[in-house]
DNA sequence: CTGAAAGCGCTTACAG
DNA sequence: CTGAAAGCGCTTACAG
């Protein structure tokens, strides 16, 4: 077993209590006394023990809030299990963690969800955002005059004071579909088409620039079409699918950035064209895995969506614990790929 | 906070021995009192708080004890990290880890490696295995007659009484392969090479057969070569490529399943062929990132190198810790597909 | 079969 | 500024 406090408090010839108050720099210690129980600590290399120090605070009562939104849907789902796996690990440890789902995007319900959090005396919150100036001057609220630390995750909310951001590098899972993409037509070029969700969402932007920049520097041959928005809709979807198909008969790939497949699919079925479209979609959600295993969709480029959940939750209580800071502002999660070989 | 064993006891008048007696099923408790605990702590949803346990528990010492071999190679270095990672963990719960690190193959050094651990009293091993007839006989008496279960991690050992697996399912990892070199070729067709490492090492030869299998059935236009084998050797790997170059001026492809990639890219290179041949290599390894930035390596076929280390010694934990058995005897880690752009 | 007590390593008022 | 004591929730000999 490793050197304990009470080690430490004989060879100093003080006590335990004291010892805590140097190593935990609480102060109020005789700076000699300071110093000397540093150094025997360092020369015993003493590392706390944390199943000791988590019962012992476990009176305290850590507090953790957790907000979601759009909570119906299957990505947040998975998300959720995240949240689930870190709220039992907290909870093992003694603190408790409270769990918002806001069903939808509604920016009002974010706003009394955070108030009420606050009224029961919550000590961190994990937040997933809108881009709101509200939500923005709230977060920031929250931060500096209630000191309590805010992480964002899934999207950001640029410019805002909260701790740190978990989520996906949507430039870069842009660039990834891209690459896979230009690959398959490299010798012989095509025509590809791109269908987003809303052209104001900035995370699906994000994905079609990097889609753009890298098919255009890398892959002369491939023509890009202009990008279309089918709102996250599924008959939307279909629709434009089917437009592209009448208007661009030689195209050979579509890339999706959001949900809205099945819409896809049915389209390119209709036309028989299932086998002959290149179809790269956007998250490993929804009925994805099984249009990926009817050879419907061909790659998948998606977020690690249990991640998501998990780490706000856990840097928000090794911050409360420990005072333990993220070492990194953006804590981009893996871009994974999946075909039907791997799922 | 959440119910305690304290207060089970209270309700139903006995001390808190006596229900942990029960709730642990460690025998030596009447029936009725049996009965009338297991009742209360249902009803109060009593859920053991693991702290307390783990911390009760650390006069126990758990130690676990890890073998691996081949520990000069980057793919074991970053198993390590996991190991690592694992085993501060076990630490901080008052655990021990004992690791012994076996440069290259050797299966004697095993041999000696676990008759070492269990002198110094280790109650759990996580075993990097090689297949021999003298281990496999080892384990099974470790696991029957001195009751020390084993997994194994990486490979796996055949028809012994490990307690489970930690690793790659090889076979998908071909097939994986081959659904994204097949795309490339789809329409063109191509002469795809196998180049893999000794033709005896069966995870090898498990990734060559899925990776012909998928060819064989989904991509008739592709004509595959004869597997080749380079030792797991650079300049092997080198001369076989050039080789290949020379007969086969037509291909359009090289599938690695092992170490050799600079060997292949020397000789891609000095044929001015690296723009043309797309080389799908396998494993997250070595200087395997910086051939895949150069764009030499189109794709890297991986496997989860960190979990494969960190897993095996928390099954063992929780195995010690809580008795609890692991779900699956085949604990496959993910496939992760790498391109340049999501590393 | 059962209880009382000591212990795991730390934190936290409290008294001085 | 410091120490003694109680406490966190559990486990473990030990005595009966």
């Amino acid at each position: 077993m490793g050197v304990t406090i009470r080690q430490i408090a004989q060879e100093a010839g003080v006590s335990r209590g004291t010892v805590d108050r140097v190593l935990n720099n609480r102060g109020r210690v005789r700076p000699e006394v300071d110093k000397k129980v540093r150094e025997i600590a360092r020369e015993l290399g003493y590392r706390p023990n944390l199943l000791g120090r988590a019962l012992g605070m476990s009176r305290n009562d850590i507090k953790i809030g957790v907000i979601i939104q759009a909570s119906e849907t299957s990505f947040i789902k998975a998300v959720l299990a995240g949240i689930q796996t870190a709220a039992s690990e907290v909870e093992n440890s003694g603190g408790t963690v409270l769990v918002e789902k806001i069903p939808g995007i509604d920016a009002d319900k974010v706003l009394r969800a955070m108030e009420r959090m606050r009224e029961q005396g919550i000590h961190a919150i994990a937040l997933m955002p809108v881009e709101d100036q509200r939500i923005r001057e709230k977060v920031n609220q929250f931060v500096e005059e209630y000191q309590i630390p805010i992480v964002t995750f899934n999207g950001d909310l640029e410019a805002a004071k909260r701790l740190c951001f978990v989520g996906e590098n949507a430039y870069l899972s842009g660039k990834t579909a891209a690459g896979l993409m230009g690959e398959f037509f490299r010798e012989n070029g095509s025509t590809i088409a791109m269908i987003s969700g809303f052209a104001s969402n900035s995370s699906l932007s994000r994905r079609i620039s990097g889609f753009r920049e890298v098919i255009e520097q890398q892959y002369p041959k491939i023509h890009l079409l202009d990008t279309v928005y089918c709102q996250e809709d599924e008959e939307q979807a279909e629709r434009l699918t089917e437009q592209i198909l009448k208007e661009h008969p030689e195209a050979g790939g579509i890339y999706m950035t959001c949900f809205g497949e099945n819409g896809v699919c049915r389209a390119l079925k209709k036309q028989g064209k299932e086998q002959e479209i290149v179809l790269v979609a956007s998250d490993l959600t929804g009925n994805n895995y099984e249009l990926l295993e009817e050879g419907l969709i061909n790659l998948i480029v998606g977020q690690e969506d249990v991640v998501q959940g998990y780490e706000p939750v856990m840097i928000l209580y090794r911050l409360l614990f420990n005072g333990e800071k993220p070492k990194e502002e953006y804590q981009y999660t893996d871009i994974v790929i999946k075909t039907r070989y791997n799922v």
